[in-house]
DNA sequence: TAGTGGTCTAGACCACTCA
DNA sequence: GAGTGGTCTAGACCACTAT
C-alpha cells in the first residue's frame, strides 16, 4: 500500500474501523507497525492517529497503545450566535429594543452559580430582538461590569446590541450552553406578542474569560427557531 | 523566549491574541518569523498554529498568511445520546416500550430528504422511553433496512432498544442534528401522559454511513429535558 | 523496566493563491 | 512568479504507564 499522506492513511484507518476489522475497544497495531504497513514514516501515521483521537474515534495511551473508542464522541462546530446575523441570514431585517437596564443585584441563584463577590458590579439588561417586525427572541442578561471594565465602556442603548458587542469585544472566552424548551407564561407571552403557553426554545449561556465571570444570558426564542448541527 | 513546546507556543499566541496585540482580522507573522522569535523549528510553530486554526481562533491560507478570525467558532463536544444512559446518569431506572413497528412506506418528505430509492426497504418504529415510570421521550424512527443488512438482524421488540443498538452497531457514521421546541398536540400528549400543549424539546437526527442513509429519528422529550454543552 | 505514544528537529519539496 | 502554509522524512529523545 503506497499511501504516504496522513489524510489518506486516516481515511484508510476509518474504513478499517467501519469494516469491523477491529472490534469496539480493540487494540490496533502500533505506530511503527502501521508505518511499515503503509510504507511511510512513523510521524505520518502518528499524525493520522492523532487526528482520529481528536475526532473521538480512538483512545491513545502511552504504553497502552491505541484502542477503538467504544462510545464515539462526535464533535459539532457551534458558532456563538450573533442574533443580528441569524436574522439577516434568513433574509429578514433586524432591529432590537432595550427594555430594561437595571443595577439591581442579581438573584441569589445567579450570584452563587457564578461565584460572584459582593464587590462585583452587576448589570441586568433585557432586550427584545426583532426579525421583520416579528419578535425573534427575548434576551435576559446579567453582566459583570467589574470584569468588563478593561474592555471599555458598554455601548449605549441605541447602539450595537450588547449581544454583538460582547461577541466582538470579548472573544476567545470559555463558557457553557444549555438548550431547553419551556412554555411561555402570561407576562412573557405578552412581551413577545405570542400566544400564551407557546413553546419557547431557550438558550442559557454563561461566559468566562480567564476565570472571571463575564456574562450570563437567557435567550427565549419564538416558535419556529431551531439549532442545526453538523455532526 | 526559549519555549520549544508547541503547547507553550500555542498558549503564548493565545495570550498575545487576547492581549490585543493583533486586532481581529489582522495578519500575524509568518511561521518562519515566529520560529525565529521563539527559537524553535518551523514545524513546531506550524503545529501550534494548526491547533489554533482547528480551534477556530485563526484562519490560515497559503500565500495569504495567518489571520485572527473575526468571529471565533467554538467547538462543542457532543456525545451521541443513548437514552438509557441519559436516564441512568440521573439515577433513575430505564425501560422502554415499542409502540409500533410498521413496514409502511415513509412520507414523501422523508423519502426525498434522504435520497431513498424505491428499492430501499424502510421500517418505521415508534418507541416510548421511561425514566422511573414517567415518560422521558417519544421516539419516531425510520430505518433503512437495506443499508443495515450488513450489520445483522435488528433486535427484537423486547431486547435492546433500537436507539442503543444503532449507536453501538453502526458507529462512526456521519449525520446532522436539529434542536427545536414544539407544543404537544392532543394525541402526542395522551401518548406521553403529559398535559396538552406542554413544551417538548425535539431532536431530529439523521445518520449516514458511507453515503448511504441509515436512519432518521425524531425524539420528543418531556418538559424538563435539556442539552448541555461545554464550549 | 520496557514499550508505546508524544514531541522536536532540520531539511526538503509541494500546493495553493495573491499580485 | 513568488511567498506562504501543508506535508513528509529520518532520526532522536522524552514521558507516561502497563506489567
Amino acid at each position: 500500500m503506497a499511501t504516504h499522506s496522513h489524510h489518506d492513511i486516516r481515511q484508510s484507518l476509518v474504513s478499517r474501523i467501519q469494516s469491523g476489522e477491529w472490534a469496539l475497544g480493540a487494540l490496533i497495531p502500533g505506530e511503527i507497525q502501521l508505518a511499515e504497513e503503509y510504507g511511510c514514516a512513523r510521524t505520518t501515521v502518528n499524525r493520522a492517529l492523532r487526528t482520529l483521537a481528536e475526532e473521538g474515534l480512538v483512545i491513545r495511551k502511552r504504553k497502552g497503545g491505541t484502542r477503538i473508542k467504544p462510545n464515539p464522541v462526535r464533535t459539532a462546530k457551534l458558532t456563538i450566535p450573533i442574533i443580528r446575523e441569524q436574522v439577516e441570514v434568513k433574509g429578514q431585517s433586524y432591529r432590537f429594543i432595550e427594555l430594561k437596564r437595571l443595577d439591581t443585584p442579581p438573584p441569589k441563584a445567579i450570584t452563587e452559580t457564578l461565584h460572584l463577590t459582593c464587590d462585583d458590579d452587576v448589570l441586568y439588561v433585557e432586550t427584545l430582538h426583532f426579525a421583520d417586525e416579528a419578535v425573534f427572541a427575548l434576551e435576559k442578561r446579567w453582566l459583570n461590569r467589574t470584569a468588563l471594565a478593561p474592555f471599555g465602556s458598554l455601548p449605549r442603548q441605541s447602539d450595537l446590541s450588547l449581544n454583538e458587542w460582547l461577541v466582538k469585544t470579548v472573544p476567545f472566552s470559555n463558557g457553557d450552553m444549555r438548550f431547553s424548551a419551556i412554555s411561555a407564561d402570561a407576562k412573557t407571552a405578552e412581551l413577545m406578542t405570542i400566544p400564551k403557553r407557546a413553546p419557547l426554545f431557550v438558550i442559557d449561556r454563561t461566559t468566562w474569560s480567564d476565570d472571571s465571570f463575564i456574562t450570563t444570558t437567557k435567550l427565549l426564542h419564538t416558535p419556529g427557531f431551531d439549532v442545526y448541527l453538523q455532526v
